[in-house]
DNA sequence: ATATATACTATTATTATAGTAGGAATAATA
DNA sequence: TATTATTCCTACTATAATAATAGTATATAT
């Protein structure tokens, strides 16, 4: 039930990103320093969330990356279903076709139940949500 | 975020028990020959509820296995965290010193929120609340 | 006694994850 | 135009976890 390390550095970085939105392109080496990952492996992560849209690229010396939207407009469960896949906790929960007795498996239920319930918390989170969170706090430490 | 498969089994293992409970001890080769998986792999699964007290083993002839208590007193998040381990979705959730900007993280935040969530679920469940279920359903198929 | 079941422990094959590595493409700027 | 800083792309690799399989020992009903 662990999310992955992938997308634990994934969502730190977009969330730096958010917190640097209109401040001009953030280079992954400041994330990577900040957050000691390395840049080899943040460009892997980041170019899942460029790929999905969430995120755009400027190439080159001072270059780096920004928020494709807003941070109101970026919900943090489609940033973790980007980094990490479905949130099913069990396959059987999206994929009608895993198990024949589906249909009537109360057990699938409770998978169901849990996989709606992380869904819910996940998409009612924005990333400006975040960003104000941290301000709220009086820090903008985040790291995981 | 998946739950493992030693996870899944148990559950419909545990499963088993309680839509037998009061009517004698279950074999783990009727449980195997039912679900498709081996006895030697839910020997295996089922020696993790046992250890936990969730299980009693009769051995020989006409053996197998029970439940320990009613359904009704076996919460689903308690079999759940014996099998997998801790719900918590990131380390950082349960164990302060994980990362050593814990204290003040909004991220750590959004993965207790989820880690909550599950937690409520699970434990607002008995294996009792899956039986009535199931003979709701008129079924008693729970395949996963 | 024998057969049937659990108990225990070691081993293994497969897969996913996390991370490294090297070089290509792009663009700012001196 | 040359240099440098950055992203881009793809291949590789080491490690660990998972999902089993296997063999033998122990207990007990009949």
């Amino acid at each position: 039930m662990k999310l992955s390390t992938r997308t634990r550095y994934g969502i730190r970085a977009i969330f730096e990103l958010a917190l640097n939105y209109g401040q001009g392109p953030v280079q992954l080496k400041r994330i990577a320093e900040k957050q000691e990952i390395s840049v080899k492996y943040l460009e892997q992560l980041i170019a899942v969330l460029k790929a999905a849209g969430f995120v755009k690229s400027i190439r080159g010396p001072k270059g780096g990356y920004i928020l494709a939207k807003q941070p109101a407009g970026i919900k943090l469960g489609d940033c973790v279903k980007c980094l990490e896949g479905p949130l099913a906790v069990v396959e059987c929960v999206n994929n009608l076709h895993y198990c024949k007795r589906a249909a009537d498996c109360v057990i699938k239920q409770v998978w169901t139940q849990i996989t709606e319930a992380t869904e819910r918390v996940l998409q009612s989170i924005t990333l400006q949500d975040l960003v104000d969170r941290a301000k709220e706090d009086g820090t903008l430490n985040y790291q995981i």
